[in-house]
DNA sequence: CATGACAGTGATACTAATACCGGTGCGCGA
DNA sequence: TCGCGCACCGGTATTAGTATCACTGTCATG
């Protein structure tokens, strides 16, 4: 086995995050948002509608410095938020 | 154009990134901390070295928590953490 | 009604992340 | 010296992230 794909778990993880994203860049347009943090309006989108469940680590961090977010509390506010259970779910 | 490959500065990026998780390791052994976080050894090491410059978001988050590590102090103490850098950087 | 901005979707293309395997080297204790 | 654990590397295999493009739908405004 090498690469296991996704768990269930694991994209409704994603979804969450994407929105608490969406959540925090209230009424701020995609485009305008995603040209701020250097990335492509199509990728953010696709984050924030839990697409991409497990994107970069830098492509969070960007988008949650011009939502003005601090990493700790969006974190806090996707529940389940401790060691293992953020990378191992539903293994 | 279609996903451009890493920048030299991405993935200097990456390297400073594995060096705070590395020093905040301290003494614990990786095969221990990757286990705890939830993954493979082998990605732990190749994220300590920097082989791999942007991980997954939950991955960081996880290993960051085993560690005790909280994420915003994590980034304060990369340098060049202001929004747009951080997904452009050298662009 | 026409136009334009924004959101959403699906396809395409290419690189990156991750896991597993086999092998190497080092230090330490039996 | 011989294991043994740990770190490291290179290769292989597979899925995921990201960008670009080409649509469609909606809604406000001319």
């Amino acid at each position: 086995m090498v690469r296991v794909p996704l768990t269930i778990s694991e994209r409704e993880r994603g979804e969450r995050l994407g929105r608490a994203l969406r959540t925090a860049r209230a009424g701020r347009s995609i485009v305008d948002v995603a040209t701020q943090a250097g990335i492509s309006p199509e990728t953010l989108r696709k984050i924030e509608r839990g697409r991409i469940p497990t994107p970069a680590f830098f492509t969070v961090v960007a988008v949650a410095d011009v939502l003005g977010l601090s990493l700790d509390d969006l974190l806090a506010g996707l529940g389940a938020d401790d060691a293992a259970e953020m990378a191992t779910l539903g293994r």
